[in-house]
DNA sequence: CCTATTTTAGACAAAAGAGTCTGAAATCTG
DNA sequence: CAGATTTCAGACTCTTTTGTCTAAAATAGG
């Protein structure tokens, strides 16, 4: 479905959201922490600074930040700036030129997916997901979770949802 | 989403489910007609047959046939068999043994279009998208259209949908 | 000004996906 | 049986994705 680049990124841009307090997080605390390749990372969050989603300072006490307001900031534009647009408007059988009065067999049924998944990416803020990640048990990666290591944590219970 | 051999095996085989006639579909026909490549369709397709999806039979008035009738082969037997049905278990994020107690930030939203996908690969058969490709202006690949080649055409008009 | 830190830019390597090709095995036709 | 056709099995190449590494540019702090 995403790219190994677009859920890195994603993950990162959620830690940033969440570290808010932070002026500039710098890329090797966000890999290391993630348990994310530093240089591969990197060049993914150059994606998204370049696309206008972050800010970049170089230097000591350098990092990159939120350009916009994490309410502001979508699951959308993340998956856009990272694989583009194709997974929101493209076909089940990936035809070109397709939905306009060229329909494939499957048409009428993927389109339904498709826009369910293109709305809820449209609605879902960074700023929400980095509520929930800060909630007991939510993790951002497979070792990650915020309960734990960012909020230290008060009931290491588990909760099923 | 789907890998190209996913999408050449489902196109490959809504064409031999509308070729119903055919004890055998060769697929060498089916190749040129879809403009596949044909060694490499032909690997995808030994995949079904392995998967008992579809029989084969070797020499001359052989090819590749249905090994069940078409109303019982959902387009979730066939993603299972090429792409694997970690699309419809798997993720966002990726991570292992997710969704169990152990939820990332976007898992609600995420698992509501992830069983709509299923849902909907598990309702749609083979049958039905045959019969939605023979209908007119319907097509299979950005060539070929039903209407015009199997069926020779009668209206060549641009329906919309 | 010097050094340490950090992003930027781009080369490079490894792995996976997509596509090509060859030879062998099975099967039909004559 | 001989020859043509077709799937099967596997090697091979090309491209894209993923991941690693190095050097350069910017910045803070002493
Ligand atoms: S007809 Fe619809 S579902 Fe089919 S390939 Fe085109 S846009 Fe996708
Ligand atoms: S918590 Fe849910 S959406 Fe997130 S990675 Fe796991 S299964 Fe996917």
């Amino acid at each position: 479905m995403l790219s190994k680049s677009c859920i890195y990124g994603i993950q990162a841009a959620i830690y940033v959201a969440a570290n808010a307090s932070q002026e500039f997080v710098p890329i090797s605390q966000i890999a290391s922490e993630l348990k994310i390749s530093f240089h591969f990372l990197t060049k993914v969050l150059q994606q998204l600074t370049q696309a206008r989603l972050m800010n970049s300072y170089r230097g000591p006490k350098g990092g990159v930040a939120l350009a916009k307001p994490s309410t502001e900031v979508t699951l959308y534009d993340l998956i856009g700036a990272i694989d583009g647009t194709a997974i929101f408007t493209e076909c089940m059988l990936g035809l070109p030129g397709c939905g306009i009065a060229e329909p494939c067999p499957a048409h009428e049924h993927w389109t339904k997916v498709r826009s369910e998944l293109t709305v809820i990416a449209r609605r879902l803020t960074l700023d929400s997901m980095a509520k929930k990640a800060g909630e007991l048990n939510v993790r951002l990666t497979e070792e990650f979770r915020y309960a734990q290591t960012m909020f230290p944590a008060i009931r290491p219970l588990n909760g099923n949802h």
